[in-house]
DNA sequence: GCTTAAAATGAAAACGGTTACATATTAATT
DNA sequence: AATTAATATGTAACCGTTTTCATTTTAAGC
């Protein structure tokens, strides 16, 4: 492989001009830019960018920790990501941790082995762990989608409360007062910022809280859909089930069919995401649109902002949300 | 950041016993051996990888093309891939490169300027330009999936032509004679292949090939519902509809049930890849599984062993598929 | 105890760039 | 034409490792 000094040799002139022709060709005559240039393509000259990121101490590579890359709000999450990435002149290096804190912090020391920039972390965790303190401080890092509030990083979120009690105020305008909610594993801030939302509702229309209205579910179809079941068989059965995320929503609904309930005659199914399929399932998904694909892109801009040093304090940014009424909510009958 | 030259200074040794006591122990005596392991932990010492991988030639990067990220049948695939990395001490880096080929251009640029060793491709394109050539020959890459078959490459793929098939000739058993099929992009070879798979069984069955029972597709949600919605309104219609993957499906028979078509009593529909949802929607799909997670792992571990110059010629895998029978499919009547 | 082989360690070059500083060249000013 | 300023180029140090080669220390053999 040819490197700088063949370059130079072949254009006779020294290694920093060549380096100056490439990195600032305007402090170069031209005829030497041009020598340089012809010698570039003689030689077949690639930059060695390991060696430029090694000298320059930037990678210009950004760990991005998703909990799934499989589900499909994280996908339009990192497709944001990617495009705000590329525009900046940065790579995302993607993990798939699981939400394995292990594999999170196997990821994380590539910022402070100087493999990345920076993180960008979808969990509500703190992946770090002391053997990666820095001397000046915190290691950059922003936290989206799934947020630990602690005024140390910067955030970029949904107002997970309002637009809860947005979509339980709409199940409730509809007539329902006997709401279940399906919800995401109890180790998620979200789920439970979702449930204060549901709550303020409930409270605002003078409804009671009942615990066993209460579902337990991780986010999965099969959550959803077992949910769902439990839900069908119940004596006294909810006529609307608010789920915390859209592939919930459509598990349990396969679960309602199954059990021979129409939705939403019998049963009301609200979901949260607005992921594509949501509008293609019979029948269509009332749901909670988030700007997944901004959130990446967010998340992106206020961490290259942060390694610029363009960030004082933590911003925290809350994303604007959707009520999307579809058809698998109705009236409440009966 | 404490460097190497820090910890030999702090346990009173040369750097090359520091990097010898770290990179092969046993080449240093005890007694140095925990010397230096006591200063690595006072100085906090961590080695910049940057310098590492600079140096040492490897960047133990791999570069994945994937045509979507939040295209759910590459969803599996990658998280295949990040395990197998993760296994072999490679991490990912991934490309969201919309089947554009300049992006696909773009990163794999990566490789020839050695900010990764090897390529994974999704799709039927070679990503390499003239520019890109190696003196020693083809840069390395696998392709998987979506594969061009010209021997240069490793490859790993599906064999597409008897997974049609197979999908055709079930159709068939269910009596179905008109079998509409909703096509991939005209681009992708894979495509061409699951047509030539339902020409086969066609012809195996005597039922004569039907150009107009051909629909223009492209993989997502809303190409299967404007497909489904034209084959709705058809005067004389198909009886079975087979898409050539599960997006397709589904949006096909939500155009359906919007068109008063029951499926499977008025219209079968079978799907490709078996993703999650297709056992969540209504009637769930019938379709063939793919082992998408293994195509991720097999073609990481073809690129690590082509890195590792443990191939010689380039391997073609061929992964199995399986007919999965659920309730979208069903006897043709009347 | 002396010689020799083996093991442990250190000094310094190398990897491929960037960049501060010194020097040479050109242009501008009088 | 001489002086000065601006521009262009070259020299060499540097980034943090790994690794070759030389040297020192330790162990082994007699």
């Amino acid at each position: 492989m040819a490197n700088i000094r063949d370059v130079a040799d072949s254009a006779g002139v020294s290694v920093a001009t060549v380096s100056r022709t490439l990195q600032q060709p305007e402090r170069v005559s031209p005829k030497t830019r041009n020598k340089v240039m012809a010698a570039v393509q003689a030689v077949g000259y690639k930059p060695n960018l390991m060696a430029v990121k090694f000298r320059s101490g930037k990678t210009h590579n950004l760990v991005v920790l998703v909990p799934t890359v499989a589900n499909v709000f994280f996908a339009r999450v990192i497709s944001g990501m990617q495009e705000a990435a590329a525009e900046l002149g940065y790579s995302i290096l993607l993990a798939n941790t699981l939400g394995n804190s292990e594999i999170e912090c196997h990821y994380a020391k590539m910022v402070s082995t100087s493999q990345a920039d920076g993180l960008i972390q979808l969990r509500a965790h703190n992946p770090f762990d002391a053997t990666m303190i820095n001397d000046n401080g915190l290691l950059p890092m922003v936290n989206a989608c799934e947020v630990i509030d602690d005024g140390q990083y910067p955030v970029v979120s949904l107002d997970n409360r309002a637009a809860a009690k947005a979509m339980t105020e709409h199940l409730i305008s509809l007539g329902h007062t006997r709401i279940a909610m399906i919800k995401g594993p109890n180790s998620s801030p979200l789920t439970q910022e979702r449930l204060v939302g549901y709550k303020d509702a409930l409270a605002q229309a003078n409804i009671a809280f009942d615990e066993s209205l209460l579902f337990p579910g991780d986010f999965t179809l099969q959550a959803g859909y077992n949910a769902g079941e439990t839900i069908s068989h119940l004596e006294s059965r909810p006529t609307a089930v608010f789920c915390e995320n859209d592939e919930t929503a459509i598990g349990a609904m396969q679960a309602f069919k199954q059990a021979n309930l129409h939705v939403p005659n019998d049963i009301s199914v609200a979901g949260f995401d607005d992921i594509a399929f949501s509008a293609f399932v019979d029948p269509p998904l009332t749901t909670i649109a988030q700007p997944a694909e901004e959130f990446g892109r967010t998340a992106v801009t206020l961490l290259v902002d942060l390694l610029n040093g363009k960030i004082r304090k933590a911003p925290k940014v809350i994303m604007p949300f959707e009520l999307i009424v579809r058809e698998s909510t109705g009236k409440a009958l009966g």
